[in-house]
DNA sequence: ACTGGATCCTGACTGC
DNA sequence: TGCAGTCAGGATCCAG
């Protein structure tokens, strides 16, 4: 699925086609989603106007005039298209929100991981949005605040650094590659991590996620941007779905390892 | 407060 | 060609 950066670039490319436009409604195919899309999102949008589309971590947030936000998460495998609302939808179009000059938002998601919520009070109080961590473009994000939160914990760095709580939007190729670039091996113990390890990790971070945003994101299998074209960073990952491949900085072939229950990528030399 | 494990769902791929 | 098994970009819920 789509981390930060592929949710950005989701963001970015639909912004221009939705934003300032008045929703005609929602046609609703596949209400059975992560969640179920709320009953009466028809009523509930039609004739607001989309003020601005923004990101809070892996979430898109569209802010409807009168009042109200859509929260859209793309899950694993979800994707957004800006199409005429008369294309045939396909295998797995489950919502198209209706625009006001004849075209559809439309959600894609074969696993239905994904979700569509609709919320009339400020998104930011929504369950799924409190309690957040800090976005890692923020200047809030921080090598101390890596260092502050990680004291006595025990699981490893990987997971602590995939802990939605801690810091938003890093999943498991960001988490894998921003490791890499701060020479932190992923199954250290995040408690066992020390401050200077914790800078150069907060650095990586948000090196790696505007490098990543700057290429179109990662396309794996089926992310697509909002215009349909595939994300190039796949070809600028270090370590990522590289077992066996030689360390870019070093040349000893890179490891797998399967931590906190998700595959993890890393240099055995460059990641003591 | 944290931790690891199970869970939701479909599709792509591998190996027999 | 078919079929079973494995794995996948997320994140919630639960027991301990």
């Amino acid at each position: 699925m789509p981390e930060l950066p592929e949710v950005e670039v989701t963001r970015l490319g639909i912004q221009p086609h939705v934003e300032g436009r008045r929703l005609e409604g929602a046609r609703v195919r596949e209400p059975r989603l992560r969640w179920p899309v709320p009953d009466g999102l028809d009523q509930a949008v039609a004739g607001r106007r989309v003020t601005a589309v923004r990101r809070r971590a892996k979430y898109l947030v569209l802010a409807l005039d009168p009042g109200g936000s859509l929260l859209i998460h793309l899950g694993m495998s979800g994707s957004l298209r800006v199409v005429p609302a008369t294309t045939p939808p396909q295998a797995h179009d489950h919502v198209d929100l209706l625009l006001d000059n004849g075209t559809a938002l439309r959600l894609r998601d074969p696993r239905r991981f994904g979700a569509i919520l609709w919320t009339e009070a400020p998104p930011e109080t929504h369950p799924r949005l409190a309690g957040l961590g800090p976005e890692p473009l923020d200047p809030a994000f921080t090598g101390e605040h890596l260092h502050r939160r990680s004291r006595s914990r025990t699981a490893s760095v990987k997971a602590f650094l995939m802990d939605a709580k801690v810091v938003v939007g890093i999943g498991n190729i960001y988490a894998s590659e921003a490791l890499f670039r701060a020479g932190l091996h992923p199954a250290r113990p995040a408690g066992e991590v020390d401050r200077a390890g914790y800078d150069r990790l907060a650095a990586a971070v948000a090196e790696v996620l505007r490098a990543a945003i700057a290429a179109g994101g990662t396309t794996l299998r089926d992310f697509t941007a909002s215009d349909g074209a595939p994300g190039y960073f796949r070809q600028e990952l270090a370590v990522y779905n590289r077992t066996g491949e030689p360390c870019p900085a070093c040349g000893t072939p890179l490891e797998k390892a399967v931590i906190a229950q998700r595959s993890s990528f890393f240099c055995p030399h460059c990641q003591p």
